[in-house]
DNA sequence: ATGTGACTCCTAGTCCGTA
DNA sequence: GTACGGACTAGGAGTCACA
């Protein structure tokens, strides 16, 4: 699995959990809201420093987003 | 503390656990040897891409590079 | 076996729109 | 509120010579 595409999907899962909209990222994060789009559509590999900004602005250790959910199937 | 100097620490600090050089590293991750140098030195902030072939060289999962080790002091 | 400067090239990341 | 496009700029990707 790429990493890039399990990326994308803890990032809309986290945002949701949050209840924020792209926008309302974008925002916090002090980035695109274009940018969250595309992130969550897979098109770019972030770099660590946009990860940072997104785990601050998500309240989350930044390794979460990296995690494989553990489904068992 | 910055997340591109955590993971600086983290991929060094896992080459040597796996006895590997810069240059084995490198090899294995096809990847330049000075980049990975510099990445060590945290010029740079990586993109997922070259995380997940760096992860796979050193045959980790990728979140264990973002990951604060937990010292208690 | 690693640090560093000086490059070139290409993607990350921004900003403007429209639907 | 989100997807998607075009045009743009900043900075990462990748290489080389040399210490």
């Amino acid at each position: 699995m790429k990493l890039r595409n399990l990326f994308a999907r803890n990032l809309k899962a986290a945002r949701l959990l949050k209840g924020m909209s792209q926008e309302d990222l974008a925002y916090e994060a002090e980035l695109d809201r274009t940018y969250i789009s595309a992130l969550e559509r897979r098109i770019y590999s972030p770099s660590l420093d946009v990860i940072e900004k997104l785990s601050k602005a998500l309240e989350l250790d930044a390794y979460l987003l990296l995690m494989a959910p553990d489904k068992p199937d």
